[in-house]
RNA sequence: GGGCCAGUGGUGGAAUUGGUAUACACGCGACACUUAAAAUGUUGUGCUGAACAAGCAUGUGGGUUCGAGUCCCACCUGGCCCACCA
């Protein structure tokens, strides 16, 4: 790298291609003329980044990956003739920034200007379109003013509440956190193991637009990829159950128990609670061993999350002795336990506990010896891979299969019939008093044909749940196990009633297992054996009084209505996602603008007094008790009841870290406005962001957060749009060289300064795009900077092949080739494929050095499409050509089809599927002479030996296959 | 434990979506220029071979196909997200 950095020092002093003198002008230039935008034309893009924290640790090579992508969409969309808003800002509130002040003694607002700074210097380096006039710090007072606004709507419309409920406690960060900010159960910042605390907290209502974050995900504008929109919908995780009550036997009261599946509360054979339960305080004077279980309500508070997790495998729970809760189905008592498996904070608290069909409550039922009674059947339904058929033609795919093994042979029985009629519900007879026994053979007979068998016994209990026990006995690496039908005239076959549609055959083991993949069913049985000794799936109800018989979403449905009927329950809609605990007990955030007064309870600050200001203090440490720093701030804290003018006290917790992000997007379009946080007719002109690029880690945050707000401004009219973001793009990491991520602890940070210092910030640009796909995690390599470089100083030095004499249609190759190097521009850049964007500009740029002059149209058109990713040669070359206006406001190239040259194509010829030779003929050629040439062809007359060919299949324009 | 994604030369990666595998770049070798080195240029570079002969190669094993990096099945390895959500 240091010679490298010689040498090109060198060359400065040759006069070649100097980027340290290029860039510092054009981007003086670019500055001074404010890059020549206009927001607000027919045609608006706007493309936006993640706006970053400004960390104290500065930029590495890592961050401006997404940066980068975004200037070449924004400067590819200048060219095509949009109106490009293309902002950023910093996201400076919150803990991290709090963290790094106390860190570095120094007040944090200090801190941050000063990181501000340092960011920005980096990011002017690289050359950047960024409108530095709509320049956003979430921490001044103008922006947050109106964060603080649309707090005070949400508190208006009832969707900012006070709650009591015990909150995530990180004791290290001291304060409490949301949900979104735990990650297994630990503190997302430090790692801290997070307790539960009953604090006073400021709460946003986010599940009552469960349904619509959920529901818009679907939209067709929202072009984000699937695993994002998969993240967050596990994340609102909606389930649709039933809540139903469980009375207590003998007292007023009652158990309300959520459950998705009711088809299954025949098999209940106790319920459980959460420890927060209040049942357990309601009902204390009945519960006789209260002792005892105070003692585990104690044990089970002390436990940390961490081992409620950790420790799952170890089930604990106590019986609330003198209780009994009554299934409102069959009037059935069955005993209550507590037991932390079960959250107190979703649902109701509360579960029926169906050991047969749930693997929890089977764990929990093994472990304190409860009864397992199983109420749903399965069917067996085995679907795989196709069985070939000894002289069949076998065209399905997707057929179903059963192997049946010879109880003595080493042979199989495959029972094969197309899918569509699996064996079906083995136990649909039931209804009409059939044994199982028989309704498995029918359904053999039916579907195979084959009649003479049996049904081995080994299998049967777990399949058909009849006086299901779990069998640890089986070994079910055993092949033995794996029958479900046993043949008794082994000899016989179907073969007579063999329609087509269904067939049997034997086959000889060695061939099972080579030419059929029996691992597949070995491992479904595995499942059914070993993992699965639950039956969780849905099947046909058995032993459920008048629903047996039925599917168990048939007895859902029929279920439900019956509840709702009887008044025991009704159909209820669950959601993991809670409501967003919004207050933090730190210092760094914007102040909740509420006040209390003793009179008036929780008053509004007036609006016209916004923004309440963070008072500038010394000391900002976290207390600790579950109180802001802000509290002890008697000047700030004292202050008057906007209504009634008497004594009141400030709100003192302040806002989370994700508050000001969930709507900058929407300031950037109108920064500077102080009656609004946005013009209604410029939102509705720019919104919504066409893209926004940033890391995947946001999926449940920021995303979430941004659209619950979007939707919420959207519902009181201060935007036009239901969902802010378009497109979404997510960049992949850079990690270091030695695969790690790039930290100050590693050791292993690479500077951008160093390598724009290096090589130029047009060779660093086009190298963080040409390393690899952009959506892909990629190790960083400063060595491979030299390579784009080199590009750099070709396209420098074709200046002087630069001929303006030289006719258009000199080269029709080289026309041709200019012409799709403009079609694959145009198409990947569009597509985020940068990678392959470079490599065919490189490809274009090592054809013009072969030449001996090149048209000044083409060098025209190459430093077009060079100047989104290199902008700042591409604009002193564009000079140099004489233009006077800077090239991004020239006109992208746009391609002519007919241009690129078709006429002649090379068709690989295949002898048995190998390539034996390439003919190069005009296109349009037909196969007949296509043919008679590759026949031809010594090389294919060779491989061909003098067989004749049997079959030749043509695919113009590519590939001739001859078989012979 | 569940879900999603990936695995191609010494390295980063291409591959028109089932049709000539390894584009482009790094690195490395040879040559030219040079007193010399660097830079630059020319050229070579998947593996086995003396070979522009012939094989063998896209994590492993099977399958479908005239043809598979791409589709199907199983397995192995790595990554990301979620994780007692009833």
């Amino acid at each position: 790298m240091n010679l490298w950095n010689k040498t090109s020092e060198r060359t400065l002093m040759q006069g070649d291609y100097r980027p340290s003198i290029i860039e510092k002008k054009w981007q003086k230039i670019w500055e001074e003329t404010g890059t020549y935008r206009q927001y607000f034309r027919k045609k608006k893009y706007y493309v936006l980044d993640m706006f970053p924290y400004p960390s104290g640790a500065g930029l590495h090579v890592g961050h401006p990956r997404g940066y980068i992508a975004t200037d070449v969409i924004a400067r590819f969309k200048q060219l095509e003739g949009y109106g490009v808003l293309h902002p950023m800002g910093w996201d400076a509130f919150g803990l991290p920034a709090e963290q790094y002040a106390l860190k570095n003694k120094l007040h944090p607002s200090v801190s941050v200007k000063k990181n501000i700074a340092t960011f920005k210097g980096q990011l002017a380096k690289i050359g950047f379109t960024h409108d530095w006039e709509r320049e956003i710090d979430t921490t001044d007072p103008e922006y947050y003013r109106w964060t603080q606004w649309i707090f005070l709507q949400l508190w208006k419309k009832g969707l900012a509440y006070e709650s009591f409920d015990p909150i995530n406690w990180c004791p290290s960060c001291k304060t409490g956190l949301a949900n979104e900010d735990l990650e297994q159960g630990k503190c997302e910042r430090c790692g801290s193991t997070v307790e539960k605390k009953p604090l006073r907290q400021w709460v946003l209502a986010m599940t009552r637009y469960a349904d619509r974050l959920l529901k818009d995900l679907e939209s067709p504008e929202l072009r984000w990829s699937e695993s994002i929109k998969d993240q967050q919908r596990n994340w609102i995780g909606r389930s649709e159950g039933v809540e139903m009550v469980f009375p207590i036997a003998g007292t007023e009261s009652e158990l309300r128990v959520f459950t998705t599946r009711v088809d299954t509360v025949f098999g209940c054979t106790y319920v459980v609670v959460a420890p927060e339960h209040p049942l357990i305080d309601v009902l204390s004077a009945d519960i006789s061993n209260l002792e005892e279980v105070r003692k585990y309500l104690k044990r089970a508070a002390s436990k940390s999350d961490l081992e409620r997790t950790e420790l799952a495998k170890e089930k604990t729970g106590i019986k609330l002795e003198g209780i009994e809760a009554v299934n409102p189905f069959n009037g059935e008592r069955v005993p209550v336990y507590v037991a932390d498996y079960v959250l107190g904070s979703y649902g109701t608290g509360a579960v029926m506990a169906v050991p047969a069909h749930d693997e929890r409550d089977y764990e929990f039922a093994v472990r304190y010896q409860l009864p397992i009674c199983n109420v749903v059947a399965a069917y067996v339904r085995m679907t795989g891979a196709c069985a070939p058929l000894e002289g069949k033609e076998t065209t399905s795919k997707d057929c179903v299969t059963a192997f049946i093994k010879h109880p003595t042979e080493k042979k199989y029985l495959v029972l094969r019939w197309p899918d569509g009629h699996s064996v079906g519900f083995v136990g649909g007879g039931i209804e009409t008093g059939e044994t199982l026994e028989a309704a498995v053979s029918r359904e053999v007979v039916e579907e195979t044909g084959f009649r003479n068998f049996s049904i081995t016994e080994t299998l049967l209990p777990h399949l058909y749940g009849h006086g299901y026990k779990p069998r640890k006995d089986v070994n079910c690496h055993d092949h033995d196990t794996f029958f479900l039908i046993q043949l008794n005239d082994l000899e016989r076959k179907s073969s007579e009633e063999d329609t087509g549609e269904h067939a049997a055959v034997w086959m000889e083991e060695d061939m099972v297992s080579e030419k059929i993949t029996l691992d597949h069913h070995r491992f479904v049985w595995k499942r059914y054996l070993e993992v699965q000794r639950t039956f969780c799936e849905d099947g046909i109800l058995v032993n459920s009084g008048e629903f047996t018989g039925l599917t168990s979403a048939e007895a859902r449905k029929r279920m439900t209505v019956w509840l709702t009927k009887e008044r025991l329950g009704k159909k209820k809609v669950n959601y993991k996602m809670h409501d967003w605990t919004f207050s933090r007990q730190r210092y760094w955030g914007e102040p909740i603008p509420l006040v209390r007064c003793d009179a008036c309870g929780v008053v509004p600050v007036p609006e016209k007094d916004l923004p309440v200001l963070l008072p500038k203090v010394k000391s900002y440490e976290p207390t600790g008790t579950g109180e802001s720093p802000l509290a002890g701030i008697a000047k700030w804290v004292n202050t008057v009841c906007p209504k009634c003018g008497g004594k009141a006290r400030r709100e003192t917790n302040t806002m989370p870290q994700w508050a000001g992000s969930c709507w900058y997007y929407l300031r950037f379009i109108d920064p500077k406005n102080t009656k609004a946080l946005v013009d209604k007719r410029k939102e509705a002109k720019m919104m919504p962001v066409d893209l926004y690029v940033g890391g995947t880690e946001h999926a449940t945050r920021h995303l979430l957060y941004a659209r619950f707000w979007h939707k919420f401004l959207f519902d009181i009219g201060v935007v036009s749009g239901e969902e802010p973001f378009g497109r979404l793009v997510n960049q992949g990491l850079i990690t270091a060289s030695d695969g790690r991520k790039m930290s100050k602890r590693w050791g292993n940070v690479v500077n951008p300064d160093e390598v724009v210092a290096d090589f130029g910030a047009d060779a660093f640009r086009l190298y963080e795009m040409f390393m690899g796909p952009f959506g892909q995690t990629i190790a960083w390599n400063t060595d491979g900077v030299v390579g784009t470089r080199r590009f750099l100083e070709k396209i420098w030095k074709l200046q002087g092949k630069v001929s303006k004499t030289a006719s258009r249609v000199s080269n029709r190759e080289m026309e041709s080739l200019v012409h799709q190097t403009i079609r694959k521009a145009t198409v990947d850049i569009e597509d985020f494929k940068f990678n392959t964007v470079v490599s065919s500009l490189m490809v274009l740029v090592n054809t013009f050095e072969k030449q001996v002059s090149v048209p000044i149209s083409q060098y025209r058109v190459l430093l077009l499409l060079v100047a989104p990713f290199a902008p700042h040669i591409a604009e002193e070359l564009w000079s140099r050509l004489g233009n006077t206006k800077s090239i991004f406001l020239a006109k992208w190239p746009e391609w002519d089809e007919s241009k690129i040259l078709t006429e002649s194509v090379s068709i690989a010829v295949q002898v048995n599927g190998k390539v034996r030779t390439v003919l190069t003929v005009a296109s349009g050629t037909d196969e007949k002479e296509v043919t008679r040439l590759a026949l031809a062809d010594a090389n294919v007359r060779t491989h061909l030996a003098g067989r004749t060919p049997r079959k030749i299949i043509f695919i113009p324009g590519k590939i001739l296959s001859i078989v012979v």
